[in-house]
RNA sequence: GCCCCCAUCGUCUAGUGGCCCAGGACGUAGCCCUCUCAAGGCUAAAACGGGGAUUCGAAUUCCCCUGGGGGCACCA
């Protein structure tokens, strides 16, 4: 296939450019008609978590591309719970799973709550189809009941490790004749069914990220079907479920990678169309070194960040951020485009330009996207954005003040959640300025009450705190006292807002209003002479 | 121990044999703008892991080494 490379050619004006301008208009026309047949070929993708734990990042990654994948071709988002392990079942995982899409903005087509065709989606209402397949390979002689003790495995995977062999099922049972194990499981003998792995040969497997991978059928394994309590593993139940389904594209971690071949081995021993398939590298740790970990996970939280979904809102990301963050490790559009929109990743999103190559989350890179959102929404999108990071501090908003005070936050929002340090004076009744923060350096007491005292009689004169009323009058004063700037309204800015930063100095006062700017200013005056009589 | 995968600035990446003494982005440093902080603009430092081979020519193809990652359960 042709492949997909933006603003690679230019037409130019040389002779020379002629040629390879006709060429470039070749090549556009060859990437319609790709993508136009891409269009045409709509996928059926499955995100297929287990309900043992919270949803992730790494959940979140491979979930997006499931879903760019799906939209981008108009097909169908699928979302199955793969819960056949129930010991390691958690009961909060399911909402905390399907909560987390929601949040990202992953709505699936089929699913828990919405249903489908090809249902159940939980693979715990599904057993007996899966019996069925059992049932199936076992008589096709391509797999056989097992007998043997968990005991008895462990001694022979210690013995095996011990002689320093690669630790494998020894065969035991691979033998033993149909009749005879039915004969077993009748007279109530507990069993596992194995995959009858040939023994000679090879296979070929193909990752459509990294290439063909051949592998000796010697080294796979008599792995487990289903367990002695009558439920398949997954290398069983996902199989039989991504076929039935009628999954197209399989988007999986690579922690899959090495079991691909006995995934393969058994869609062809059924003669199953293949899907195609794509191992997800791991996120690993910001250096780099070791793969992400629940251990580490505290630690991040400590430094404000999160690789756990859930934590994400509270801590004032964007779900557009993340998205765009997540999406672009392992994945890229031309190398310099990094903004994306939800849209944007929809309509751009493309398998050919998949990176295999494992990658170090960077927080700070979230940071930076989160502040690009920010900045691309909407005044009155981002007031109701940050109107809960108020509420939740026990501040009591108001839309108007809100509204008013988003333009001037807007490029200085990191998170949502600065909203609360760089703005909480807006919504506070009282607030009392630190005497050392209200003299600005190398100033005394003396010089910052005057300050304060000059700007208070100027602005008393004023019908209101209008931006008309307020920075000439202030800057004519500036250079009356023959001051710096940033010292004059370094004093104003503390006695009006209580902090040394704050967002721009006119604007907020006009929002704040006349009344209680004169009354903050007077409130510094009466600190700063406290203060000059002492010293 | 065995099997599999990966390898370009600190990090995310572009790159599919000549457009590359390697491009973009985050971060870092400096400058500009400026009422603070940001945002924005400009500039700088910063990479093809090592060795062979193929070729007129290799970041790009092949082999070996090294490094990193994953897997080898009645877990997913």
């Amino acid at each position: 296939m042709r492949r997909d490379r933006p603003g690679r050619k230019r037409c130019g004006s040389h002779p020379k450019a002629a040629t390879s301008c006709l060429i470039f208009v070749f090549d556009q026309l060859l990437l319609r008609m790709v993508l136009i047949m891409n269009a045409g070929s709509p996928v059926r993708v499955r995100f297929a978590p287990s309900p043992t734990g919270f949803m992730h990042l790494g959940h979140a990654r491979t979930a997006l591309y499931c879903y760019l994948l799906a939209r981008n071709t108009g097909g169908q988002f699928i979302l199955r719970i793969e819960d056949t392990d129930q010991r390691r079942f958690v009961q909060e995982a399911l909402s905390n799973i399907t909560e987390g899409l929601r949040w990202l903005g992953l709505q699936w087509d089929e699913g828990p709550e919405v249903g489908g065709d090809y249902g159940p989606y939980q693979q715990t209402e599904r057993l007996a189809v899966y019996q069925e397949y059992a049932e199936k390979l076992v008589e096709m002689g391509h797999a056989f009941y097992c007998f043997c003790s968990t005991e008895r495995l462990d001694e022979m995977r210690k013995a095996q490790q011990a002689q320093k062999i690669n630790p494998h099922y020894d065969g035991t049972c691979r033998d033993i004749p149909l009749t005879e194990a039915r004969q077993r499981i009748a007279a109530g003998e507990p069993y596992v069914v194995r995959f009858k792995m040939p023994r000679d040969g090879s296979i070929t497997v193909r990752d459509e990220m990294r290439g063909d991978i051949t592998v000796e059928l010697g080294n796979l394994d008599d792995y487990i079907l289903v367990k002695s309590n009558g439920i398949p593993v997954y290398h069983l139940a996902a199989m039989v479920d991504d076929h039935l389904m009628e999954i197209t594209h399989v988007f999986r971690g690579s922690e899959w990678l090495p079991s691909l071949p006995q995934n393969v081995l058994l869609y062809r021993t059924f003669g199953w169309k293949e899907p195609k398939w794509y191992h997800l590298s791991v996120f690993l740790k910001p250096s780099g070194q070791g793969k992400l970990s629940k251990r580490d996970a505290a630690q991040y939280k400590e430094g404000g960040y999160s690789v756990m979904i859930h934590d994400m809102e509270e801590l004032g990301y964007l779900p557009e951020a993340v998205n765009n963050w997540v999406a672009l490790m392992g994945w890229s559009y031309d190398g310099s485009t990094e903004f994306f929109t939800m849209d944007d990743l929809v309509e751009k999103f493309n398998v050919e330009k998949l990176n295999p190559k494992p990658s170090a989350i960077n927080f700070t890179k979230l940071d930076h996207f989160n502040g690009l959102h920010i900045r691309n929404l909407s005044h009155a999108d981002l007031a109701q954005r940050i109107k809960p990071f108020f509420m939740n501090r026990g501040y009591i908003t108001d839309d108007d003040i809100l509204l008013k005070i988003t333009p001037i936050l807007q490029e200085r929002l990191k998170t949502l959640d600065d909203a609360i340090e760089m703005a909480g004076f807006f919504f506070q009744d009282e607030i009392v300025p630190r005497v050392e923060d209200l003299i600005q350096k190398k100033m005394t007491a003396e010089d910052a009450l005057l300050v304060a005292r000059r700007a208070a009689e100027v602005l008393e004169q004023m019908p209101s705190m209008a931006l008309e009323y307020t920075e000439e009058p202030m800057r004519q004063l500036v250079e009356e006292l023959g001051m710096k700037p940033g010292q004059f309204f370094g004093v104003i800015r503390v006695a009006v807002t209580g902090q040394p930063v704050s967002p721009p100095l006119f604007e907020s006062m006009e929002i704040i209003g006349k009344d209680v700017i004169l009354q903050r200013l007077h409130q510094a005056i009466r600190l700063l002479e406290v203060e000059a009589q002492h010293s």
